[in-house]
DNA sequence: ACACGTAGAGAACTGGT
DNA sequence: ACCAGCACTCTACGTGT
């Protein structure tokens, strides 16, 4: 498929690879070296929305005027048959399986118009809001999680949607503001809030608590920086987190510091705007981590 | 150019009512 | 359900080397 594959770091040797499809790219997971960008995800093109490898999905009814038709139709709870006569033996037990399935049929159609319904509002805002499918995928999967735990009845799908979303972009990260969700949907921020509350309350999202380690490599490939340098900060942040100064921080702050510090150690220094700029954290927060972590730790770096 | 510090505002979480 | 207070980060400055 590929012709030009790299099965091995070009820098340590390692063949421990690692590929990032949200981010598009192929890196050695020993030394961190990105060995290939915009590489393409080879996934499905669709979303198996159902777990069930088809592609098949239940649409929406046909007509208001058919709403009605088939599934709604009841088969009353008693063993009682036209005349009046009770319903005995295998009858009965036949009875009995039709109103099982009766059920499960309904909720599956109303469980499958709701998330269609969900999923059309989804790619509205997602478009809207530029975010790419990774955030829609995952966003779709915590919105079917959320309806098969039966937390969207009696609150607006779109709020449960935009929550979704809001959830899907702090999972991916690539989180956008709440501010964002309200100018492009209609809805009030209250009303997002509280879905993405009661969100994060009932489902066990797991959304990966980032640590600063994980942009490490990331972050010295885009400076520049070689590998020595990516374990003097790996070892820099593990005392930092002994002091606890990485906690309650934002990750990618204290990263961003903590190779600031290693690179100027190392003789290889990278100016705080450098930093800033490929780090998406501001010169300012880099100065007070910095700070924190060259005081505490007892640090000159002179 | 670079580093440093500060003020004010915004975002998101917590706890009290 | 709602508000006030919070710790943190950002923007936007000015200052110092």
């Amino acid at each position: 498929m590929e012709e030009n594959t790299v099965v091995k770091c070009t820098d340590c040797g390692s063949r421990n690879l690692g590929e990032d499809f949200v981010r598009g790219e192929r890196s050695c997971l020993d030394c961190g070296l990105v060995l290939a960008e915009n590489i393409i995800d080879p996934g499905q093109e669709w979303t198996d929305y159902d777990g069930d490898k088809s592609r098949a999905r239940a649409g929406p009814p046909t007509s208001v005027l058919w709403h009605d038709k088939g599934l709604s139709t009841d088969i009353h709870w008693s063993n009682i048959d036209f005349a009046g006569k009770r319903i005995t033996g295998a009858k009965r037990s036949q009875l009995f399986r039709m109103r099982k399935w009766q059920r499960r049929a309904r909720s599956f159609s109303s469980f499958e118009r709701n998330m269609e319904s969900a999923l059309t509002e989804m790619s509205r805002l997602a478009s809207l809001m530029d975010l790419t499918k990774a955030v829609k995928e995952e966003a779709a999967v915590i919105y079917r999680k959320a309806l098969e735990k039966d937390m969207v009845r009696g609150r607006s799908i779109d709020a449960m949607v935009a929550a979704s979303l809001y959830l899907a972009n702090q999972k991916l990260k690539t989180a956008r503001s709440l501010d964002d969700f309200e100018r492009h949907s209609r809805l009030k921020r209250k009303a997002i809030t509280r879905a993405h509350k009661s969100m994060k309350a009932n489902l066990k999202l797991r959304i990966a608590v980032s640590e600063p380690e994980e942009y490490v490599p990331r972050f010295c490939n885009l400076l520049g920086l070689p590998p020595e340098i990516v374990l003097a900060t790996k070892n820099l942040l593990l005392d930092a987190r002994k002091r606890e100064l990485t906690h309650g921080k934002s990750p990618t702050g204290v990263a961003a510091a903590a190779v600031y510090v290693a690179a100027r150690l190392n003789q290889r220094p990278r100016t705080q705007r450098e930093i800033a700029d490929i780090s998406g954290v501001t010169e300012v927060t880099i100065r007070n981590r910095y700070k924190e972590i060259v005081d505490e730790l007892g640090i000159d770096l002179d």
